[in-house]
DNA sequence: ATTCCTCTTACGGAAAACCGTAACTCTATT
DNA sequence: AATAGAGTTACGGTTTTCCGTAAGAGGAAT
């Protein structure tokens, strides 16, 4: 088990919750912060005193106050950490829950675990740290599909042509009777229903105004 | 009229479409860079030399390559150059349209005239150069409701806050229960249908969802 | 030809969004 | 105190979206 654990989190009641989480583990040292570049200052100190620590428990958003930050994001922190101190152990835990976002972090950053923040977050928490404990990664539930195979880059020209439509502020009949004048295929009200349905469980999103956003987000249209 | 300008565009072709019209306007030096850093060292030594450049003439976009640069953007150049030089008068010729970027330039970081490449580009660009001779400002035809228009002005942070909540994937319903739970007013759904009804009205949106893809475009949100 | 599989379409019910109308609250003004 | 006006809320009806189920259409493979 880890003996030397980081916390950074600006959120004081969400720290002490993790705090307190971690010590029931029996992890003998924990320091928290509330600042990013004081987490990258602490890991670093750590590093050069040869008394390192084991893992960093990092939110992704940290409210931006009158304290100048050089990382501003929980992101831009881990993504220093993990190219400064490779072998340092990650987990990500924050609301969060685009698909995207989730993505980036392990392929590009080769994060240890992603944790939402939710009803059963610290529960979730606590698998994660046994899970990296035995040289594995976690996902948290709500986010499982970021990688579940299917929906890695099977979003086709089709999917781009609804969306688009939806944006530009087209009904779903409307653009099912627009597919049948120009034959584009399915071009079924029933159809584009579960198109969308299915692009909505890819993105996460609630509902279509939310994929529209997202979609946006992605710079997809 | 203006002596010594220089222009800083990644396109050469158009680069050298800017600099004939220049030569047709009568100026005696003109300068081209390709890349952001170049344009800013120019400037720069220029001052030094006691030769300064009277305007500088900057596209917002400038590609990606192997160069790598100080400054990514022409949006970045011109926050630079007018922090450094506030006397520097500062074209920007952009396809650009989105009306936020725009009232950023000219707010933010008091550019003199924005030229949006169209049709019509040079023709504005030479109109931007006359205007800002006189001591005035200019703004393309494309995006002159930038300023003018009262509808923008009109939206409040409750607005953006709803569009911001829809954007999120929350419901109306969602959004009227947050809404009451934080002692936000107007919270009823009634009210949230009425003012998202408004909103529609003001950007022209055929639905919701075509509302939040337009003020995203806008940079609203 | 039959089976199996996938894609498309159809349908029906529940939820949410859309839209008009009317009532209620609060404030300012006389 | 009375009234007008703007903002908020309530409510009913229509349309659209959401979601599950199931039927039809077409292809591939034995």
């Amino acid at each position: 088990m880890f003996k030397k654990i980081l916390i950074a989190e600006d959120m004081e009641d969400i720290n002490k919750g993790v705090h307190t989480l971690l010590t029931e583990l029996g992890v003998s040292q924990i320091d928290q912060v509330q600042y990013c570049d004081d987490a990258y200052l602490k890991v670093k100190k750590a590093d050069l005193d040869k008394e390192p620590y084991d893992l960093v428990v990092s939110d992704l958003s940290f409210k931006v106050d009158h304290r100048l930050q050089t990382y501003t994001s929980g992101q831009a922190l881990v993504e220093k950490l993990k190219e400064e101190f490779p072998n340092l152990k990650v987990i990500v835990y924050s609301v969060e829950d685009r698909l995207q976002a989730v993505r980036t972090l392990f392929n590009q950053h080769n994060i240890d675990a992603y944790v939402c923040k939710s009803r059963n977050g610290l529960k979730n928490l606590s698998l994660a740290i046994s899970e990296i404990a035995k040289g594995e990664t976690f996902l948290s539930p709500e986010v499982s599909n970021a990688f579940s195979s299917a929906n890695e880059l099977e979003i086709d020209d089709y999917d781009i042509s609804l969306l688009d439509n939806l944006s530009k502020g087209l009904s779903q009949d409307e653009i099912s009777a627009l597919y049948r004048k120009e034959n584009i295929s399915p071009a079924s009200l029933s159809s584009i229903e579960k198109r969308l349905n299915k692009l909505r469980i890819q993105f996460n999103a609630n509902n279509a105004i939310h994929l529209v956003a997202i979609v946006k987000d992605l710079g997809l249209i």
